[in-house]
This record gives structure tokens, sequence and C-alpha cells, in this order.
RNA sequence: GGUCACGUCGUCUAGUGGUUAGGACUCCUGGUUUUCAUCCAGGCAAUCGCGGGUUCGACUCCCGCCGUGAUCACCA
């Protein structure tokens, strides 16, 4: 064998196989994380198959849904939808030729039969084990004799019950029992196949190397074994995930604790790289101190065997913490990058400002921001004149003890002061207020807060010298002047 | 009920026989000429699920128990 046919040989495909069922949510996309970084550092190949076969749950919409998720998020598969690639079609739904195929050699080996036994007594066996408090085998009431099989009936594989052994990438060495082996169903009446059957076809006729899914499917081992080990394939590497958990409560984060879509996110402001950040060590780490990771990084770093046994909440306060360090890092490595970002994020008064002047906002607002979202709240008063609140400034703590005559006053002199300046820059408006303060007499707290309650009539604001050389001079002034206007009314 | 998995601060976690059980989020306090946030310094917070062993010594190894979750579909 040449030098090349071994790595081809050795080369890693992964894949994400999600159901078009609806979006997907925070708890299921981590799924798609660990795939796509283990194909990365390896060089290898990340597939996108839709996993399509039930029709009942099927839902119009969702592919994109899907897909847009994964672009979002940075998770470009390198075949699949769209994509094409040479071991498609990538939608189960049309692969079905190949699903029967395989279904025959089964068939041809004696390890499948058509099941006649109508889905009414079914369940009056699976009644019976459950009265009898046993697990269900169907295996223990196999027909005697069954009708070749033919589309229109349900095949199910002839389980072959014995101890099967095997090791999971994160569980480690595993047996599964000759109990959890049953005839399951492989390919359903409408002629589509089971997931139990078709994962199985598609990872071998695709050549995946590392099958990653939820703990969930861990029960089911003893079948896919016997599967595998009836079609004479060779098992790939099994790597279970344990469960995200709801924010309260045990149970696995779902849908119905409103796990909301990983792209409901993106609405909200926070960004891709915090969300990729987020769910990749949510379960994982890499055995340092570190936090913060970028995809790069996490494909340099990630290793299987690293991932955690015991399930993680979901804990969207340390999302929100990531976000703002990535909002802060992000900025200083290139502002005006991240700022193009901020578009939909704007109050509707800054609709008609400039780029330029929003920037200029931007920069001394965004070391603030936990989300993009907090734009909204948090610049208002750069874009439109606040309403004049009087109460605001009678209830600060260090404004309370100054007469409304000292106000005033204060605030006459800063408007004389701030009209004579040479230029409206924060150095040269830090100088003139540091000499208010002297001219004044006044406290800190009180001039600035003072000065910045006029202006901004918000709760909290960048640092003043900034704030005022952003909105510009003649606003300024008027908005001082307004307040002092409001006082003499009184 | 059978089978399987899991069990360190409220949360995410480090840790593989000897540590004051470390870090991060949250929360609290103080500092940075106003506020808020950042940043910095500090603080609260885990008898390592419980009980037995093994050992000079156990969060770490063994056994039992308990708790939690998953699974037992013509869903994935």
């Amino acid at each position: 064998m040449s030098m090349r046919a071994i790595l081809t040989d050795m080369k890693v495909v992964t894949r994400f196989a999600p159901s078009p069922t609806g979006y997907i949510h925070i708890g299921n996309l981590r799924s798609a994380i660990y795939p796509y970084l283990v194909a990365k550092q390896n060089e290898g190949t990340f597939i996108l198959r839709i996993e399509d076969t039930d029709r009942a749950r099927y839902v119009e919409g969702a592919t994109d849904l899907i897909k847009d998720t994964l672009q979002w998020i940075g998770l470009d598969w390198d075949e699949g939808p769209d994509k094409g690639g040479d071991h498609g079609p990538y939608f189960q739904t049309q692969r079905q030729e190949i699903y029967i195929e395989w279904a025959k050699k089964l068939i041809a080996a004696g390890r499948a039969y058509a099941d006649p036994t109508p889905s009414d007594q079914i369940a009056k066996y699976r009644e019976e084990a459950s009265k009898n408090k046993q697990a269900f085998l169907y295996r223990n009431y196999r027909p005697e004799n069954t009708p070749e099989w033919e589309p229109g009936m349900p095949l199910r594989f002839k389980a072959d019950p014995k101890e099967r052994k095997y090791h999971d990438e994160v569980f480690g060495d595993k047996v599964m029992l000759p109990e959890t082996q049953d005839d399951i169903i492989i390919i359903k009446a409408d002629g589509l196949p089971t997931y139990n059957f078709a994962h199985i076809v598609d990872d071998a006729t695709m050549g995946i190397t590392h099958i990653f899914r939820g703990q969930e499917y861990l029960p089911s081992m003893g079948n896919y074994l016997a599967i595998y080990e009836a079609l004479g394939l060779e098992p790939p590497k099994f790597v279970h995930l344990p469960h995200i958990l709801a924010p309260t409560g045990n149970k696995k984060l779902g849908k119905r604790d409103g796990a909301k879509s990983a792209v409901d996110y993106r609405a909200d402001g926070i960004l891709p790289e915090a969300m990729l950040n987020f769910l990749a060590c949510l379960g994982w780490n890499d055995g340092t101190e570190d936090e913060l990771y970028s995809k790069e990084d996490l494909i340099k770093k990630f290793s299987i065997n690293r991932i955690q046994h015991a399930g993680a909440r979901y804990d969207e306060q340390k999302l929100i913490w990531l976000n703002g360090q990535w909002i802060r890092k992000l900025f200083q490595e290139n502002p005006k990058a991240l700022f193009a970002r901020t578009k939909d994020f704007w109050p509707e008064a800054a609709a008609k400002y400039s780029d330029e002047y929003k920037f200029q906002v931007f920069a001394i607002i965004y070391d603030r921001l936990k989300t993009l979202g907090d734009l909204k709240t948090m610049t208002e008063y750069f874009f439109i004149d606040p309403t004049v609140d009087l109460s605001m400034v009678e209830q600060n703590k260090a404004l309370k003890k100054l007469s409304e005559r000292e106000i005033q006053d204060a605030l006459r002199q800063t408007v004389d002061k701030l009209k004579s300046l040479e230029e409206w820059s924060p150095e040269i408006l830090q100088n003139a207020l540091n000499e208010l303060l002297e001219n004044t007499g006044l406290k800190p707290a009180q001039l600035f807060g003072l000065i910045r309650l006029s202006i901004s009539f918000a709760p909290f604001s960048p640092a003043l010298h900034d704030t005022l050389s952003v909105i510009n001079r003649e606003r300024a002034l008027a908005r001082m002047n307004a307040v002092i206007t409001a006082y003499t009314r009184d």
C-alpha cells in the first residue's frame, strides 16, 4: 500500500446529522461543533447530512434554519446540501434505494424479516412486558413463519443476542448484554428506513470515521453493534456526548425548557464567537485555566478524551459574560470590523446618523456592552434629546445637597466655559472640566454628575469628556440650557 | 421494573494516594476625579452524594448503598 493510500485510509470524516423537525437549539448544536473540530484538526472532512425520514415530524424550512445556524456559528460543511460531494445524496429521503439494497443483503443472509404483527397486537405485548416489570423485547414474540418482505411491510432486523463489547471514546470500554438486543424495525411501512438502520448504512457509505451523538443512544449500542456485524461492517469510533441540562431541574435541555434557537441569540446581539466558545466549553476544557477560545484555538486544542462524562447545566450568565469579553477582544483587534456587525442593533433614532458618528459612539460605549443588543438602550441620548427629568437630579445622592440656585449657577458657568473652547475634543474638554471644578468649588461627584445627567438623563454613560466630545457642542449646551430653564420656570 | 450512564463551591470546572481542594461565572467589599461598565485588589461559597473497606495516609483504589438522568417507538 502506498503512503498516499495509507493517508487516505486514515482520513478523518465526521458528520452532523440533524432531523429537519425545527430549529437547532443550543442543546443540540454542540454535537455539530465537536465533530467539526475533530474533522478540522485532522484535515479531514465534515459532512452535513439531513435525516429526514420522519415525514410526520418534518417541518418545511427546517433545513434552511439548520444551515443558517451552522453558517452563523462558523461551522462550514465540506459536503452536504448546497455543497455536494462524492458521497451524496445528503438527504436520507433521496437515499432510499441504498437502504433497500442493504436491507436486502440482510434478508438474503436470513437476518431480516417482514413483520406481520398488527400494531395493536404489539401494543398488547408491550403492556404485558410492562406488567411483568420487564423491558419489552419483540423477539420474545417473534413469529414462526413470516411472509416474504415487500414494500409496504415493516422490516425487522433479526437479533443475535450475545455479549457485545465496544469502546466509547468518552465513556470507555463497554459491554452490551444480550437483553439489550432486539428485533428492531429497520425499514418502516412507508418504505423509509428508521434512524437505527439508516445511520449505519449512511455512515458506512460516507466513510464516517467518528460518530458524535447524544448519550441517549448508548442503550441502543447492542443493536447497532449487531447490525454492523451482520452487515460485515467495521464499526467507526463512537463518541457519545453527555446531555446539556436545562437551567432548572435535572432534565436535558429541550425546546420545552425554552431552549432557544441558537440564532435567536444572534438577534439578541450575542456574537457567534462567544456562542461557539461557550458551547464548546460546556462539558469540555483543555485542562488549563483559559476561558477564551477562538475557533482556531478550539481546532488546535480540542481533544475527545477531555470531554466531560457528566451533563453540564446550561447557564446563560456565563454566555453573556463571555460575550462581553469577546466584544472587547474583537474591538481591540479590529474596531471597524466589529462596528460593521452592529448595524441591526442601534436605536431607531440612530437611523438618520452617519456611520462615522455611530462609530464614535460605539468607540466610547463598546466596553460597557454585554451584548450588541445593549446598544439600543444605552445610546439613545446620542441621537435624540432626552426628556428633562429634574427628579433624577433631585434624587442624586451628591446633588441633593445643592440648592436650585447652586445648580443653575454651576450649569451657567459650565455653559460659558464650554462655549469659549477653541476646540471640541476629549483632551480640551477634560482640561476645561478640571478648571470648572476649581472655579465652582464643587466636588467631582457634584459637578460631573450634574453635567452628565443634564446631557443624558440616563442612569449611566461613558466618561464625561468622551460623551461631550461625541455629542456636538451646540447640542450639549442646548441640553444644559434646557435644565437651567426648567429650574427657572419652577 | 430491566439495562445503561452520571454524582467536586448555586453554576461551569481543575484534580488520577500526601494540595490550606485551584480557577471561572454569579454575589459582596474596596480602588480607578460623576454614573454605569471595564479593569485591579480582596471576600463569601464544596465535611469532594452516603456508608464501609484497602492504606501510615483517600476526592483520588475496591465494595455496597442512595440520588439523578437516559433508554425499553414503524422518533431521532
